[in-house]
DNA sequence: TGTACATCAGTGAACGCGCGTTCACTGATGTAC
DNA sequence: TGTACATCAGTGAACGCGCGTTCACTGATGTAC
């Protein structure tokens, strides 16, 4: 067990610790704001010396940036396919709030990074996941455009719609969290969330399949 | 000019001195958030020793909570009246848009602080929000229910109605606030913002008009 | 396979700095008579 | 109106503390021959 990879063992130490202080910020971050997150807590919760984070990151931003690209990585591949899913209306946004469901319960920390600093004190992070979330638009925009109620649609409507479903998202996701956050954990307000999301996605599908554009 | 208030002249100049920690900490929270705002970052900018500050609030947080109530109260208070409009449904969505983009125009700093906060690390400062909107939310619903669209709505489908309007709101006048950041003040940008913004709005009262309750 | 040198992730001491909070204080404003 | 005492918004010195960043370093891993 010596030289199992070509030069890699160096580097693949160096990944682990990255790793460890994205999980300790990410950690961290559940009781507090990006802007407001120290250098030495971070290390001082993985272990290494505070000098050690710069050997990773430039400084904070740049360690949140990358939390960014973490966080949104996995809830954009399984939102791709629900989205890339041939079934009708009902049945794709239920799988879509189902979706958000887990997520919430498997990730929390991501989702609260996510909600807390898209509008939080750290340009490059803010930009970071505006971009992000840019992205995702593009591709709800270029799958609802492929169904057949898009007939007609101007791509600049779809993509208002496909805004208004990624807006949607975000709120639901952030609205389940703070029902697990006040304690109340799966029990009754947690479905109250889940039903309100569906019927507010449901009516917004209705006013898709009746809408005209009227300029403006 | 010596005795004109019964008493009041100290409380008046105490009155002075807690705005201008307000209007301080508002400014200065344009560039970072509450939890790494600092007691004598605002303390120096309104020209008073660090100890003042203590004479109008336990600590940052209390601060936070008041700035709560003086951000959303201006905005409550127009809202309100937009609503109790008789107006037709696309010239109340105009007046609403319209409505925000003057807030935003004139008040960016607590736009921004609202946005920010909404989900960011201080405890007390979220929960304040979220009750506001909650009030707010209320309000509109109110409003809506007193519409002849509503007929046959059961309470829980308007209130869910509401939060998806007051959502938009929000994500709206922050849509807004990116693009005055952005540098690029009135042009082109702004104006996309508002047409999709009222494009939106319009979507979802079609999703109104054509509703049917169907469960879940 | 073995040896000699290069790389570089992580160390630990040291620095200057601004922080939040305490405390006893000052002096203008308020009140009672 | 004038006097004597109470209140309390704002002061300023002092404190201990944790912060981000610098620097020369160590020693395991990597590489060339």
């Amino acid at each position: 067990m010596s030289h199992s990879e070509p030069g890699g063992v160096r580097q693949a130490r160096k990944q682990r610790t990255r790793q460890a202080l994205l999980d300790a910020a990410l950690g961290l971050l559940e009781e507090q704001s990006l802007s407001s997150l120290g250098l030495r807590e971070v290390t001082r919760v993985v272990g290494v010396a505070p000098t050690a984070f710069y050997r990773h990151f430039r400084d904070l931003g740049e360690l949140g940036v990358a939390l960014v690209q973490e966080s949104l990585s996995s809830l954009h591949t399984t939102v791709r396919a629900v989205l890339a899913e041939q079934a009708g209306a009902e049945e794709r946004i239920d799988h879509t709030v189902a979706v958000v469901e887990r997520y919430v319960r498997e990730q929390p920390a991501h989702v609260r990074f996510i909600a807390r600093e898209r509008h939080g004190g750290v340009r490059a992070v803010r930009q970071a996941i505006a971009g992000e979330l840019d992205r995702f638009a593009a591709e709800v925009a270029a799958a609802l455009k492929s169904q057949p109620v898009s007939g007609g649609w101007s791509d600049e409507d779809v993509r208002m719609l496909a805004e208004l479903y990624v807006d949607r998202l975000v709120m639901t996701a952030s609205a389940f969290l703070d029902v697990r956050d006040g304690g109340d954990q799966d029990t009754e307000r947690w479905r109250a969330v889940a039903c309100t999301a569906r019927r507010q996605l449901r009516l917004i599908d209705v006013g898709r399949q009746y809408w005209r554009d009227a300029g403006s």
